[in-house]
RNA sequence: GGUCGGUUGGCCGAGUGGUUAGGCAGCGGUCUGCAAAACCGUGUACGGCGGUUCGAAUCCGCCACUGACCUCCA
């Protein structure tokens, strides 16, 4: 049985119980990041956050089919391009071909992505990859009679296409205002009006990626692919669209526009829109300059970073904010990010070697009931972690003897947890250390930490405190608990 | 300028017309030879001014500050 859930739906401004088109089975498409530079905290908002959907609506019982893109043409540039003049006289095997651009930014967000533990996508199309159906598209919006050609380049007409649909609903703008403010930018005589928008883009000499079209050599405009493909894989009408607020304008309301166009209806039934991370309170972005990649996240390599922060902290930190919220970056809140996730997987860790008894003095069934709630209700992500910091106490008061559980209720939270943290939340352990060396390294801490057991045998304490803060000082964590020490290198 | 949003305790961040968010830090305690770690417990809050209400931080109005979008952007 699927549990009943709501979504926020952009186009509607609230929350919607979801009722997917097919009983049982969502069609989901998210964009995907533009490759032109590398993946950085943003992308990896927007990522998580539709990961986290993903999973959370296969757990609760529905197939999925999530597309992602990659969008590998439409602003790609050569990176000559601002470079001095002698640059552009290199042999032509020095400069950047633009699909190495994308194959290089391609690698890197697959490997981050792989890092902060997303599961691939079912399909991830390139736009590339997918000329032939975006021309087609155009076609059909030509015929459509909303798009004209215009020296070699196709756009969409807006104002003729505002005349008879409401071009502004997604972004809740007003056709009247947008003239308003768009008019400025003149100089584009190509175009009959600046909200117009290009399909097709004929291309200028000296741009590389081109493909030939009745129009002649181009590519498609930007707002195409996602139109184009998300028809081709999930349909001419589809669940869930998904992406980052700031494509709600142009591009989301674009797509819209083009669907109508193209098919006579819309494709899209729930647009959901994940907000910004911020830094100082301003939007982390490549355009601001401010974005910090996700590679320096993982080394610390930024100025701004005071240490380094593992896939996992990221991905923490991410999920205890409401994807439809900003979500300010510090390192302080990185760091108690950290901290907390520790202790909530170190308590899982736990659960199997609980002592159970006859009774339950924890209600764990109300625990589950509870962390599904707070998933079906948007995706309240914090909310359910709240909870499972509400197990964490119960497994830690189990194991201190102060409350009792039942095998039946232990298995219910094996199976909560397992379920929440891993598959849901998608969470993973992350290894200490994997170096070829540890096993070398393991017997030689643990000799020393027999060395030191001896010393405090005989309440040596000189020694032992002289073993302990020297191991602390290379970086080791020495513990000592009631059934004798342990140790951990610190990250 | 237009449109939409935000303003919560030391920090991050949920939520709600009257009842505990949660995490981190702090404080107290347990444990320890001492410490660390771990665990348990715990205080502080809802931008300002009005209004509606038995009661508002939660609804309404005004003001202040701040952000996003309006060009490429997750």
């Amino acid at each position: 049985m699927i549990q009943e859930i709501q979504i926020y739906n952009t186009l509607t401004r609230k929350k919607e119980v979801f009722e997917p088109l097919v009983p049982g089975k969502v069609g989901l498409y998210v964009c995907g990041p533009t490759v032109y530079g590398p993946p950085h905290l943003g992308h990896a908002r927007s990522a998580i956050t539709f990961d986290l959907l993903f999973r959370f609506l296969k757990q609760i019982g529905y197939k999925v089919r999530y597309v992602r893109n990659i969008t590998d043409v439409g602003h790609l540039v050569a990176d000559a391009d601002e470079g001095e003049d002698k640059i552009a006289k290199q042999a032509k095997l020095d400069e950047l071909e633009p699909m190495e651009v994308v194959q290089k930014y391609t690698l890197m967000y697959h490997k981050a992505m792989e890092l902060l533990n997303l599961e691939a996508p079912s399909i991830e199309p390139r736009a590339s990859g997918h000329i032939i159906e975006q021309i087609e598209d155009v076609k059909r919006i030509l015929a459509s009679g909303f798009a004209y050609e215009s020296n070699g380049s196709v756009y969409f007409d807006v104002e003729k296409f505002a005349q008879s649909h409401d071009y502004g609903k997604l972004s809740g703008r007003k056709i009247e205002d947008l003239i308003c403010n768009t008019r400025t930018l003149d100089g584009q005589d190509e175009k009959r009006s600046g909200l117009d928008f290009a399909i097709w883009k004929k291309a200028s000499p000296e741009h590389i990626m081109r493909w030939p079209s009745p129009w002649g050599e181009g590519f498609p405009g930007w707002h195409m692919e996602c139109t184009a493909m998300s028809c081709k894989y999930l349909g001419e009408t589809f669940d869930i669209h998904g992406g980052g607020m700031d494509l709600t304008f142009p591009h989301h309301e674009a797509e819209i526009a083009q669907s109508v166009a193209a098919r006579g209806h819309e494709a899209v039934r729930y647009w959901m829109h994940n907000n910004m991370i911020t830094l100082n309170g301003q939007k982390m972005g490549k355009s601001l300059g401010n974005a910090i990649s996700l590679e320096q996240f993982f080394t610390g390599n930024h100025p701004l970073l005071e240490k380094a922060y593992s896939p996992m902290t990221i991905r923490f930190f991410m999920l205890q904010a409401h994807y439809r919220s900003t979500l300010d970056f510090s390192n302080e809140a990185l760091q108690a990010a950290e901290k907390g996730m520790e202790r909530l997987l170190k308590a899982v860790a736990k659960i199997e070697s609980l002592p159970v008894s006859d009774t339950s003095s924890v209600n764990i069934a109300e625990l589950s009931a509870n962390c599904y709630a707070a998933m079906a209700d948007d995706m309240n992500s914090p909310i359910a972690i709240s909870y499972l910091f509400e197990g964490v106490k119960i497994i830690n008061s189990v194991a201190d003897g102060k409350a009792t559980i039942t095998a039946a209720d232990c298995d219910a939270l094996k199976t909560l947890f397992d379920a929440f943290v891993f598959e849901i939340l998608g969470l993973k352990a992350e290894a200490q250390s994997e170096s070829g060396n540890s096993e070398v390294l393991n017997d030689v801490v643990s000799l020393l930490m027999k060395l030191r057991a001896d010393a405090k045998a005989n309440k040596d304490w000189a020694t032992s405190d002289k073993i302990r803060n020297e191991l602390s000082a290379i970086g080791f964590e020495i513990k000592d608990t009631k059934e004798g020490m342990s140790w951990e290198l610190r990250k």
